[in-house]
DNA sequence: AATTATGTAACAGCAAAAGTTACGGAGATG
DNA sequence: CATCTCCGTAACTTTTGCTGTTACATAATT
């Protein structure tokens, strides 16, 4: 079956805690920026205030990131939400008496193993911060372009 | 969803064409190894020939590899059978109109992109031929347990 | 107090993968 | 040359796990 879309989704709600942190969140009103439902949403949040990346702000009630964007890499969330589930799935299935299907497993586990840490080694050098300092600049180069349109149009 | 086990299966078809390459390699007899269907092993098979990876032998008939193992890495196996898939998935259902949803996808495609394309080096960086090679050793490690583990029993 | 939002659990729907059935055709065997 | 086996492929079924929905008790808000 497909992966989820848990990790990117948990992504998202982060950095829209963070860019939005001054209206009142609801899981209603972040539902709608991931275009999924309350529940999905709650369910989310729930997961980040179970792992301590959450808290509430004791001024509005908003939910609220409790830990410096800065020192949440993508591996701590990807560990979070998908971290049973291996990038490379094996076949549990092989017959054991057979001189390849009875080795092949462990010999995947590794090489699989090594491919992984690679990614996941990846996901460790990015935070939360780059996360949201990218969308600020993808932010303002979309808005600039809206503008010369517009002004092409004129 | 999680990813299919395609790739694996993929890798077990030619170890498993090399290694036994001196019997009737029909596709019931690989079936047994793998530990699903013939019509499954034909597939594979036929993606496999279709790729130019898998010819027959003249000889006996049994399909065999056509390149040597050594100038097959797995990332060329990897993009035969699920290379349409990223490993990471981002959900492409995000309101564009918010600062967030409107800007977080292509600030994930980078990102993702990055893990995947280091995983998929360490895959370029092993070959059909290392499988094989750690095969035999995992056999060799496992038939010596086996035989030591039959002496203490006497 | 009344309203609104949360946290969960249970259930339904959907999409993708794996396995199954079926069958025409190629090649092997006697 | 007739039979038998296996292949290649299409269509269908089953399974599985993710997403979303419904429901409701509890907590917080006004």
């Amino acid at each position: 079956m497909r992966l989820s879309t848990k990790f990117s989704d948990t992504i998202h709600l982060l950095a829209f805690l963070q860019v939005y942190s001054d209206i009142k969140l609801t899981s209603a009103v972040i539902a709608a920026s991931i275009q999924t439902s309350p529940v999905v949403v709650r369910r989310l949040v729930g997961a980040l205030k179970n792992a301590g990346f959450i808290d509430n702000d004791p001024k509005n009630h908003n939910p609220r990131i409790a830990i410096d964007p800065k020192d949440i890499t993508l591996l701590d969330i990807y560990l979070i939400t998908e971290g049973h589930t291996p990038l490379f799935v094996i076949d549990k299935e092989t017959n054991p008496l057979c001189r390849v299907g009875g080795n092949i497993q462990p010999v995947l586990t590794n090489i699989y193993g090594e491919a992984e840490q690679a990614a996941l080694t990846v996901l460790n050098s990015k935070t939360m911060q780059d996360i949201i300092d990218s969308l600020i600049v993808h932010n303002k180069v979309k808005q600039a372009k809206e503008k010369s349109d517009l002004a092409q149009d004129a």
